[in-house]
Formats: C-alpha cells, structure tokens, sequence
DNA sequence: TATTGTTATACTCTATAACTATA
DNA sequence: TATAGTTATAGAGTATAACAATA
C-alpha cells in the first residue's frame, strides 16, 4: 500500500535530519570548549589536511567568499590557532600557517573524531557494522543522483 | 585486526558527516529561494505544528533566547510570513501566527520534504528499507546512549 | 589584464544584561 | 515578585562591491 510507504519515508527522512542535527549540535559544543567555532574549526581542518595555505585555497575548500576567509583567519590569528607567513614567491598571498596551539587543537580533534567513531560502531559485529556502512552508502549514493552536492566532491 | 576497523569506523563516520553536511547545504539552498532561512524556517516549523504561539514557546521549541525569537520574528513579520496578535488573556504576550504566504510556504515545505523523502527511498525494495531504516535507528539511539541530546526529546 | 587579499558596507543569528508592561 | 517581550550592546558568519598591491 502506497499510503504506509510514505508514512515510512517520511518518518525514516526524519530520523536522518534527526541524526544530522545532533551531531552538529554536539560538535558545536564540543568546540566551544576548545575556543572554536564551526566555520574556524572547518578552517583548521582543511589546514591540517593541506598544511601552510594560501587563503584563496581555504575559500575554495570551505565554499565561501575570500572576504569570509580574512575574517575567520583574522579570528584564528587573535585567538592564536593560526599565524599568516609570508608567501614565499608570491608577494600578494601569505601562507595561513599553525601556531603549536593551533597544531595541538588540530591533533586532539582528529584524535576525538576517532574515539566518536570508536564509540559509535565499536559495539557492533561485522556484519552489523556492514550493514550500517552500506545504509551510509547508499544514502549518499542517492544523494548525489538526486543531484546534492557532496562535500569533497569538488 | 582492531586497527583495521578503526580505520572503517573512521571512514563511516566521515560518511556520516558527510551526509549531514549535504543535507543541511542543500535544505539551506532550497530555502533561499523562498527567501527563507534556516532559523527562521524552522520557527515556520515548528508554528505548523503547533498553531499560534506565544514567542517564549517558540524560544524553548528552538532551544535560543527569547531576545532570538524577537529577531526572527522581527524578520519574518518584515518579509510578510507571520504576523503578531494580541494573546486573548494575557497582555503582555503576542500570538505569533502565520499570514496566508506563511501558511502557503509551510504547506509547500511539507510537501517537499514528503517529496524528498520519497526521492530518496522510494526506490528501495520493502528489506533494502528496513535494513537502512534500522541503520538509522541504531545510530540514533547509539547517539542517545553517547549522552547526544536528540531533538524532540525536551 | 588577472589575481590575492583587503577595506567598506550590510544582513543574519545569537548571547547577556537592563528595562517595561503586565500577571 | 515573576513573566513576556523589548531595547541596548556585542561577537560571529557571510555576501557584494570597490580597491590595493602584485603577478
């Protein structure tokens, strides 16, 4: 019957939106803690990805203006996560680079992303897990059909 | 091996994440277009579901200040979605309560969302669904058991 | 001429604190 | 005295547009 159905996607959709809001919820105030708001600590991750950076690459990463990036950087700098180094053969652009602080927030982010990873599916058998890993799959399988754009993508 | 299911945990979560950022980039882009935002949207939401409200409902419902709901409001009065009424027994209240193009654009966001909800898994076979519909259960109540607060569960 | 990043300006979301009107 | 919502102030994220310095 095509009426339950659509009850069940409905609910199932809501589950998803669900799990997407208490995930950013939880990660929003776990930076907290740390001095860090989303959009800098997604700037610090892209930076840990690629190392010293022109911010002309940070905006392409993070999709956003490169007005949004001076002021985030500006942020990171007075906060002291990051410092801007002179580029080295362009004298127009300057190279977003970590502070030890900043190296060390990075590291104990990445390691918590681990432990939550841990702490999420450790408990399952394999093929629990396979199970979750497929269903993952095909959502963003689906998503991407659906013609969304998928972070990393670009 | 334990090393090499860290590997895959890390790899699910990032999935995760990933789909959490699709989605919310997506649902942002889509609201735009009505000339709505997310936070605004979801106080719209959120007044579908329960008809007139007083703002201090609205502010717990959203989980911000009273003083954010003044600025949404503020908003969505301006851009012609809801109106303020006097509450009928308590004078220092206001009824925040939709204008015809408020109900008109939530009715449309409903039907969307059932739409996409469909898009997504209408394709799946009544087994492929309940495997993704039980992923999304367990993940949910894994988050819960992790002390996550789920929303809707105030 | 094109690119990198800035200043100028504006809108949105959110918070805390002090205050008004009403209960 | 407590509550509903406001004004005042502030920080953060983002956008467009105009401009500087450099390539």
């Amino acid at each position: 019957m095509a009426k339950q159905s659509e009850t069940e996607w409905a609910a199932a959709l809501g589950k998803l939106l669900a799990l997407t809001i208490a995930l950013n919820a939880d990660m929003a105030g776990a930076l907290a803690k740390d001095g860090l708001t989303e959009a800098r600590t997604q700037l610090l991750w892209e930076l840990g990805m690629r190392g010293p950076s022109p911010q002309k690459d940070l905006a392409a990463a993070l999709g956003v203006t490169p007005r949004a990036i001076t002021s985030l950087v500006d942020g990171l700098v007075e906060t002291g996560f990051v410092t801007r180094q002179p580029h080295p053969s362009d004298r127009r652009a300057s190279l977003v680079t970590f502070t030890a602080k900043g190296k060390r927030v990075v590291s104990k982010l990445q390691r918590q992303q681990k432990e939550f990873a841990a702490a999420l599916f450790g408990d399952l058998s394999g093929p629990q897990f396979t199970k979750i890993d497929s269903s993952l799959d095909y959502l963003l399988t689906r998503l991407q059909e659906l013609g969304l754009e998928l972070p990393g993508s670009s």
